[in-house]
DNA sequence: GGTGTTTTGAGGTGCGCAACTCATTTTGAG
DNA sequence: CTCAAAATGAGTTGCGCACCTCAAAACACC
């Protein structure tokens, strides 16, 4: 039975102490604030160091006074999984109140790199930080990295934007989930051969192309014996979808998989069902809702890939803190995974 | 663009203002302590309910002074699994310091109960809460009581005590996680027949026993047209299971699938791998360790189910937190899921 | 009425830190 | 050396709450 035991509880006078400076010397040096000689401050971080000294957050926070405020940009559809990202951040109001830290909903078009661009501008100087669905765009980039250089903190939430100077994105990487997608109807076909169907929502949206990047990828390297039909594209529309895959598959009696890459899942389901294939032909989806789960439990729908809306909310709500508190952070915690949602592993 | 607010903040003197009564009065309900008449207990919880009051969590954290210390119960033995949790419970050594927690590891027999009974019982009193993977077993049972009657915050890890009055389990549902194993051999042989082989550590185990029932479950009743080989037992050592294994595959040329349902699976691999069986036969395990990964990149694995020890580590730690704070929980941020791994949604 | 008991109020103290002021010392330039 | 600027020290205040003491008020009972 062995025990080990964290250290004690260090206090910024004992870092004082030690360094041989006083107790604003040492808050200067934590807060970076001007004034203190280079190599005073030096020797202030290393006694930090030394001691791995962590300033009590509580005490920091309270002192502080202030509340932090955070903006979530988000857009303004009726999209069910951003609803299910903000309902997860309305479950957590007693958490975040407990806390002092306030969460507004900034409602707007995220497609519209202009408006996004704009909007993001009005946010300069009221937040602490910002968690943002952004459109990767050369103007929303800009405006980006503008709240950065003004000392906000700001995330990229589901659609990333790398080359701006985000301190962090929350959200999977699309294209392994494309790749996933792939594998998945290659194993799960088994050893009939056919014809592959593929439907996204537009091949315009970053993840939607990233997604059909990874599945072809899979599809070409590894089930070239496949055959994959061209891009159907639903616009997200269940009417859509379910028109042009009811086209296509009265088309193609061989169809042996099918793969939506965005939304319209509920469309292309109906058109499935209808045509009497529902059970024989693999279909693969992304996103958990209470569609999927249903069909995922009625057969239709084999499997789900999902990112996990609530892991999303509260870890975009973690990492601003962090950030805003120049805390580190959790990267395993953080670091959103692919979920490969069945009938039996459903949450 | 629209936006909400979360409510400013209250503090306990607008409550006594509000409830008419003093600070000492809304300190001795929100506490429990003794001498408030309960008409007027009643009137000062209305008036938190009613302002949906929370207590600032950096102010109360503050004020209270101590460390709280946190026990882990884990088994002495050489179980990657557990040492994953281990070290992740290691990676949180900063914020554990930051919020003053103390978390210690008591290794010790976990799997005889008359050990862990005993080990139990000397933590009552030191610990504000203790985290334990538990061995289903009477006494057991009622040491686990006796810590939370003693007012120790209790939550089983990995392994549940249902039947106890611990507060939390922080795991999966191992019958879902057999079922999960069940339909992906299912699924991945696809049309072929064959014969299908499951090794476990020991029927005995809780976990091992619950997933073999749900594996059988949906074997039985879905793919009744397979045909399951007797349970073999490894003990969760490669050596023996790879033996197991080398046995059973010269006997059965017509295995397609294999199902490992503890550890040993680099046993099982290397069985695999020298038969030259590897890449026909469809093989799932549990966990992700070096070797689970390493064994999915190269196509000898085929799915890996898993859970998330980094999860189950930080939510053990939060759980005992939020419960030693009165806070509630975030069910949806504990729930631990059932992870399907395969090479290319690894993380 | 008086007595004892229960309930409530009023107030203080201190947790560790942020943020600030103002005085004092040190440093560097001329 | 002188003087201004820079660096540092010393100190205060208050954040919201837990925890404590002591006195006063309300109540119950005879």
């Amino acid at each position: 039975m062995a025990e080990e035991t964290v250290s004690a509880a260090l206090t910024l006078k004992d870092i004082a102490r030690e360094a041989g400076v006083s107790l604003a010397t040492v808050d200067r040096v934590l807060h970076n604030r001007p004034g203190v000689r280079s190599d005073t401050v030096r020797r202030v971080q290393e006694t930090i160091a030394r001691n791995a000294f962590q300033p009590h957050v509580a005490a920091a926070e309270l002192a502080r006074g202030r509340v932090r405020r955070f903006a979530f940009v988000m857009p303004s559809g009726a999209n069910p999984f951003m609803q299910q990202i903000e309902a997860y951040l309305g479950e957590m109001s007693g958490w975040l109140s407990a806390r002092r830290l306030s969460v507004e909903m900034v409602n707007t078009d995220v497609f519209d790199p202009s408006v996004l661009a704009a909007t993001l501008e009005t946010l300069s100087g009221d937040y602490d930080g910002v968690a943002v669905v952004a459109l990767d765009h050369p103007g929303v980039r800009a405006a980006i990295n503008d709240l950065v250089d003004a000392g906000t903190k700001v995330v990229t939430l589901v659609s990333d934007v790398p080359s701006s100077r985000r301190h962090h994105y929350v959200g999977i990487d699309n294209i392994a989930a494309g790749r996933t997608a792939g594998a998945l109807v290659g194993r799960l076909v088994g050893q009939k051969s056919g014809k592959i169907a593929i439907i996204a929502g537009s091949r315009g949206l970053r993840d939607h192309a990233e997604r059909i990047f990874g599945f072809n990828q899979v599809m070409a390297s590894e089930f070239s014996h496949l055959d994959l039909l061209p891009l159907l594209e639903g616009r997200d529309e269940d009417d859509r979808s379910e028109q042009l895959i009811s086209r296509l598959l009265g088309k193609h009696p061989d169809i042996i998989a099918l793969y939506n890459v965005g939304a319209g899942t509920q469309g292309v389901a109906k058109a499935l069902t209808e045509t009497g294939r529902g059970k024989q032909i693999v279909f693969i989806a992304h996103d958990l809702t209470a569609m999927t789960r249903k069909l995922l439990l009625q057969g239709t729908l084999d499997v789900a890939i999902s990112q996990n809306p609530g892991h999303e909310a509260r870890s975009a709500v973690r990492v601003l803190l962090s950030l805003a508190r120049n805390e580190p952070i959790l990267s395993e915690q953080e670091n959103i995974r692919i979920d490969i949602l069945m009938r039996d592993n459903l949450p």
